[in-house]
DNA sequence: TGAAATTATACCTTTTCGGGTATAATGTCA
DNA sequence: TGACATTATACCCGAAAAGGTATAATTTCA
């Protein structure tokens, strides 16, 4: 996963107060899917990402790979 | 996909004179990823679809969703 | 500290993606 | 209209994702 969206997925969690357990069981996927995505998995199921990011008022899309930092 | 992202990839595609076999084969995915991506299938792999959009300076991350147009 | 909650890791099974290939459909243009 | 390029659809197979479950590690907090 692109640490954009595991990280975002999991900041938007806690930020929630929600729990793994509870954010599968909202966003209708597995435990052991949210626990692979926020920990950077990304051989994952886009449709699944989504279904995730839904919860978050969010879905994927194409963004501008940053440039480096420093320049 | 979500449309989003599937039109992103045709429209890149196009705008550099691409054909789905040059963009499979720099990508270095199947051609016929390509063309299920572009024909919106959304049960695909993330990291294919970044693969792809790399070609194009992008990666995939959360975007809002956009409300509904007419509000 | 220690107990409870939360998260991480491992194993197994079912489902299906991804690639290759072949063929059909569609589009393009002279 | 016809020839060519491009894109769409269908079939097979191997590899792997997703889920469930169980257990271990970690975190939290009283």
């Amino acid at each position: 996963m692109s640490d954009i969206l595991s990280q975002f997925i999991k900041d938007r969690r806690k930020l929630l107060g929600l729990t793994q357990p509870e954010l599968a069981d909202r966003a209708g996927v597995g435990l052991r899917f949210i626990r692979e995505v926020e920990q950077g998995k990304d051989t994952v199921r886009l449709d699944k990402v989504n279904q995730v990011l839904s919860l978050f008022g969010h879905e994927t899309g194409p963004i501008p790979i940053k440039r480096d930092p420093h320049e």
